[in-house]
RNA sequence: UGACCCAUGGUGUAAUGGUAACACAAAGGUUUUUGGUACCUUCGUUCAAGGUUCGAGUCCUUGUGGGUCAACCA
């Protein structure tokens, strides 16, 4: 703890260091997390996220929430709020009140027109797919427009009139004039504007034309003041453009740097292919707690300041990469095993019965709420002959290794007594319908003087002090760690069609019967669960966040 | 068959040109009234071949492999 580690830094930290030393902006530090509201939020965004504002933070800086709301037909202000709402969630509060490109749009016209004073863009009458044609391929240079020369007078004529409403939707575009045989096909001649009458979520119908990211992004970094713009490898190509756009508009340099975006194994982050979930009913909603948005992960019960550690656990680099979501889960557990309370629920109930235990006697047990605290605090726990324990803790003919109950064994009950197993009751069906033990009377938790051995220890509830409960367990949502990373199949055929299962007749310890919704515990050698949404004290969900380590697995028969 | 980016354990990240480190995973062990937690041990000659250097994961060259780029999307 005394011990000053020097930390390393990731790449971006290093080249803020050199700007810093060089003394750019004075020193200043300010990034921005820019999301179009076009959908939810997922862990890639939850990274990025991380990035843009920890960054900051860590060098005295500031970040901008700037919503990137340049393209009118997809964009909606239902998704400024859940994305408002999950960024807060995540820990982090952004610089003043959110900001918009759309704010900028007078600014943006102007610099279109002083661009068009400096002879840098035209307006042009080439139909999409000429201008698809004009710019060639990746291997071979392109072609200028026909109207690439037209004269300044005209361009401003014709430019005020897209504006103004003169022309038909497609009918022409700004483009920037920079050079149709560069390499990079983002800089042969780029479309900077186009006209697109649709009702915009803030702008409403102000505008008929919109500026593309190209002709917005960078100038809205350079608005804010933004000194390090983080941005994902796919935008390495776009760099000479957003340059070339600040040194011919002359506004301020922000420095784009471009990051691996972060994958993680059995995730997907593509928001088409969440959409197609939703739609086709494979999860219930955008927050089910099988999908990896952020609204999803929280309902599951994921702690905020575990996405925070996983990401900073993760490190950054410019590779391209999948984490294993192990590691995820890992720091997920660890925020978990430090915060919850340990509670007593059976998912999948069979009954257990005391034979020697009096008729009609309860007895108070004492148990400890979190043992990782330094001075943890207790709850009682009612104990009596009739029991619940769960089905998969009692085998017949179980092997050696089965530390837990079988015939003629013993095993611990939690904070109760050692029981030693006499036999079974089964149906017709020979289905076991009720275990049954004796126990040793002074065995019992803190007072044992039985000196029997008891390898294993297992939970439980009471019978008639038990409240029912439904209880959701999910596995991995698909089968294989890269559902999209087969060229040949299609993602939906790894989905995991067991990956909800509902557990309807739980039994859960009578503590959880007061328990609000969305709160966090560890149900013993079970995991760790989060009560719903929807749950209630008359009618308990909790959904399974994630297991315990958990080394010993029976064998599938 | 162009330009650009990338290459370190199973995974993700470190390492002023000077003993390859950390975390997760996996395997084994100690402790344990959670098969949890905690603690310990094991697991890589850094894509390849040349070159520069007293010394290269790091610099240079050439390969190999992977990724990105041709929306009036962002």
């Amino acid at each position: 703890m005394s011990e000053i580690r020097e930390e390393s830094k990731n790449f971006i930290e290093v080249i803020i260091d050199e700007d810093i030393a060089a003394g750019k902006h004075g020193g200043r530090i300010h990034t921005r997390f820019p999301p179009e509201p076009n959908g939810y939020l997922h862990i890639g965004h939850a990274t990025a996220i991380c990035l843009n504002f920890s960054i900051a933070k860590k060098y005295g800086g500031k970040t901008n929430l700037r919503f990137d709301d340049t393209n009118p037909v997809t964009e909606d202000t239902e998704y400024v709020d859940a994305i408002k709402k999950d960024v807060q969630w995540l820990g982090f509060q952004w610089e003043g009140s959110e900001l918009y490109a759309s704010d900028y749009f007078d600014t943006l016209y102007g610099y279109a027109v002083t661009l068009i004073n400096k002879g840098l863009a035209y307006v042009d009458d080439s139909t999409a797919d000429e201008i698809a044609e004009q710019k060639g391929t990746p291997t071979q240079p392109g072609k200028e427009s026909p109207y690439r020369n037209r004269s300044i007078e005209e361009n401003l004529r014709l430019f005020e009139g897209m504006k103004a409403g003169e022309f038909e939707d497609g009918a022409k575009v700004l483009r920037a004039k920079v050079d149709m045989t560069s390499p990079n096909m983002h800089m042969r001649d780029p479309v900077i504007y186009r006209i697109k009458r649709a009702h915009h979520h803030r702008t409403g119908d102000q505008w008929c034309i919109y500026p593309m990211y190209d002709f917005a992004h960078g100038q809205s970094d350079s608005i804010e003041g933004i000194t390090h713009s983080l941005c994902s490898l796919e935008f390495r190509h776009h760099r000479p453009l957003y340059n070339w756009f600040i040194e011919h508009l002359e506004i301020f340099p922000s420095r784009q740097i471009e990051f691996a975006r972060r994958n993680v194994s059995y995730m997907i982050t593509s928001k088409r292919k969440l959409m197609k979930l939703v739609q086709e009913g494979l999860v219930r909603s955008w927050d089910d707690p099988r999908m990896p948005t952020i609204s999803g992960m929280r309902r599951r019960g994921y702690p905020a300041a575990a996405i925070r550690n996983f990401c900073d656990r993760v490190g950054m680099a410019k590779r391209d990469n999948v984490i294993e979501v192990e590691l995820l889960e890992a720091c997920v557990r660890e925020e978990l095993n430090a915060t919850t309370d340990r509670m007593m629920a059976v998912l999948d109930p069979i009954k257990l019965v005391i034979t020697n235990y009096p008729d009609g006697k309860t007895e108070q047990l004492i148990a400890i709420n979190n043992p990782a605290l330094e001075n943890p605090t207790t709850r009682e726990i009612p104990f009596s002959k009739s029991l619940y324990i769960e089905r998969a803790d009692f085998m017949e003919d179980a092997p050696k290794k089965f530390f837990r109950l079988s015939q003629g064994r013993n095993v611990r009950l939690k904070y109760a007594y050692i029981i030693h197993c006499d036999g079974v009751l089964k149906d017709e069906n020979g289905e076991i319908v009720e275990v049954q033990c004796s126990y040793y009377e002074n065995s019992r938790s803190g007072s044992d003087e039985s000196g029997i051995k008891a390898k294993g220890t297992l939970h439980w509830v009471s019978a008639e002090h038990a409240i029912d409960g439904q209880v959701n367990v999910y596995e991995r949502l698909f089968t294989d760690p890269e559902p999209t990373g087969h060229e040949d199949k299609d993602f939906i055929e790894f989905y995991n069609q067991d990956s909800l299962k509902i557990n309807k007749n739980a039994k859960l310890e009578p503590a959880l019967a007061q328990v609000a919704a969305k709160t966090a515990f560890q149900f013993m050698r079970l995991g760790y669960f989060y009560s719903d949404d929807e749950h209630t004290p008359s009618a308990p969900i909790f959904n399974k966040t994630v297991g315990l380590k958990g080394a010993w697995k029976p064998k599938k028969k």
